[in-house]
DNA sequence: CGTTTTTGACCGGCGC
DNA sequence: GCGCCGGTCAAAAACG
């Protein structure tokens, strides 16, 4: 990352076009070989750069959002919300806890995070530890739980010890044994269909072993999140044995920074995944999956690194909502309870969701027709009314600007046995799932599509809000129709995830640059209002 | 020359 | 205790 020398008038310089391009940058690097393709992804990047720029810009020149954010996540100006939509998703702000400092211990990394200022948080550890739960601080992880949840991470800078450190620490404190009978590290496998190594999510790995598994004749991957330096979230890559076109991308994990706007996609989803499979209802009855959602808000506030950031972890259930996953099973497999994503599976007549795919693997398995990817337009809510052509994985990227406001995306189906890929006509109102799967956007489509998944949410918000984020200031009636608008939008957006910044600029800044088709999906589809 | 990948060694958990 | 297996480490090699 550089470009360290834009001026405060690169709003201006921004355009509608650029504003959208950058989001893709990140989405096929692994994959592109070709020269110009590269430079193209440079020239990417630097408009990234920009636009991250550009919402510090904006987020100084309201510092009062800061400042209503650290208030409740849904502390904005009421005025405003008549017009944006509040997801209030991983909101950096100026006011970031000291303990942001504490984490940059060199000049490398704190610059690190200060480019990253506005991106998203999210994660897949929710805490089921009941004392955690209740200060708010969220991990899956018993181990990770080491130097993780809010009111660790001050005393942690390696978020994933060593196994030396970790042996040390164990035999140090036998009293933590008890977390031996809680499960390993939550995980999320993606089965996707990819020709290339890895799926390109948006994050930063790199690989730290490689190792034959039993059963397999292609090896496993072992990456590490290099995004940030104490990131303790690896992936594990392997080829399906018995479809060697069929990618599995197993997450473990939380990433202790903010992400890069491309990767917000898998991170929600994965997030969301890790949410079901999580209800402490589950472990009992299968099938029968717990509010994910009342788990979204992590009330205690910051998030690692961002305050405001959504965490998408298990704060209090008071009162848990349950919704039903026809074909759901739980895998205690090493102890790591895994919820498997198929997104491999045939297009079915339903565009929402849990289709009824029987699992593959005796784990949590969601099957996702629904189609297309978020690894490409992971930030389809930069411009998703705009719209753009990927190609899932290694496919070139184009763009192409649709004058209806639609969202049109090529996603290079099922790479692996051809490259004719069939464009995707998405409208604001629903998605056209013509083409088979295409990965993260589907998943988190499907989750987010679900009526009873949205109501958990909506209730949780309300509670949440009506309870504690703002003061009162808000009617419960107009957070849950927020809760419920939000929840559209994770959908049409293909992420779930947005910048709480986009929101805040949405409308007062943005308008201009983009008259109703503004980069930023925030100001409210008409048929919302 | 710094970063990333490769790869054999090592470790811990688990079942027998 | 032993062997198997999954996962990680770390030195060497490769890469840009």
């Amino acid at each position: 990352m550089e470009d360290d020398n834009l001026d405060s008038n690169s709003v201006e310089e921004i355009d509608s076009e650029k504003a959208y391009v950058f989001c893709l940058c990140m989405c096929h690097h692994h994959c592109m070989k070709d020269q110009n393709l590269e430079s193209r992804e440079k020239e990417e990047a630097r408009e990234e750069n920009k636009m991250l720029k550009f919402f510090d810009i904006l987020q100084q020149d309201k510092p009062e959002d800061a400042a209503n954010a650290n208030k409740g996540r849904f502390g904005h100006d009421e005025n405003e919300e008549s017009e944006l939509v509040s997801l209030c998703l991983g909101i950096s702000s100026k006011g970031k806890p000291t303990k942001d400092e504490k984490m940059n211990k060199n000049g490398t990394e704190k610059r690190e995070d200060e480019d990253m200022e506005t991106r998203l948080v999210l994660g897949l550890d929710i805490n089921l530890d009941p004392e955690d739960q209740a200060e708010g601080a969220i991990n899956l992880s018993t181990e990770s739980s080491v130097g993780e949840g809010a009111g660790k991470e001050e005393e942690a800078t390696e978020m994933w010890p060593p196994s030396k450190v970790l042996r040390t620490m164990k035999s140090v404190d036998k009293s933590e044994a008890s977390q031996v009978d809680q499960p390993k590290k939550t995980r999320v496998s993606i089965r996707a269909r990819c020709d290339t190594q890895t799926m390109n999510d948006g994050c930063q790995w790199r690989k730290y072993g490689q190792k034959m598994a039993k059963g397999n004749p292609c090896p496993r991957a072992y990456y590490r999140c290099t995004v940030s330096p104490s990131c303790p979230v690896r992936k594990q890559v392997q080829r399906c044995a018995e479809d060697m076109s069929i990618l599995i991308t197993t997450y473990e994990g939380t990433h202790n920074h903010p992400l890069p706007m491309s990767a917000t996609a898998m991170a929600c989803t994965t997030s969301a995944a890790a949410s079901m499979l999580q209800s402490p209802s589950l472990g009992s009855q299968h099938g029968l999956v717990n509010s994910a959602i009342s788990s979204i808000i992590n009330s205690s506030g910051p998030n690692y690194y961002n305050p405001n950031a959504l965490n998408f972890s298990t704060y209090q259930v008071s009162r848990p909502h349950q919704f039903y996953f026809p074909n759901s099973s739980i895998s205690t497999l090493n102890s790591h309870p895994t919820i498997t994503l198929d997104l491999t599976a045939p297009p079915t007549s339903s565009n929402s969701s849990f289709t009824t795919c029987m699992p593959k693997y005796s784990s949590t398995n969601l099957s996702f027709s629904s189609g297309f990817s978020p690894l490409q337009c992971s930030m389809p809510h930069q411009k998703p009314w705009g719209g753009y052509i990927g190609y899932f994985n290694s496919g070139p990227l184009t763009q192409n600007r649709n004058q209806g406001g639609n969202f049109l995306l090529n996603t290079g189906n099922q790479p692996s046995l051809g490259h004719h890929h069939q464009p995707i006509y998405m409208s604001n109102n629903n998605v056209s799932q013509q083409s088979s799967p295409d990965p993260i956007f589907a998943a988190t489509k499907a989750i987010t599509n679900n009526p009873k998944f949205q109501s958990a949410l909506a209730t949780a918000l309300t509670e949440y809000v009506g309870n504690e984020a703002c003061d009162g200031r808000l009617r419960e009636n107009h957070v849950l129709e927020s809760a419920e608008l939000n929840l559209k939008l994770c959908c049409e957006n293909s992420i779930g995830c947005a910048s709480s910044k986009c929101l805040n600029m949405s409308s007062s800044s943005l308008k201009s640059q983009q008259g109703n088709s503004s980069i930023f999906p925030l100001t409210l589809p008409e048929q919302w209002k």
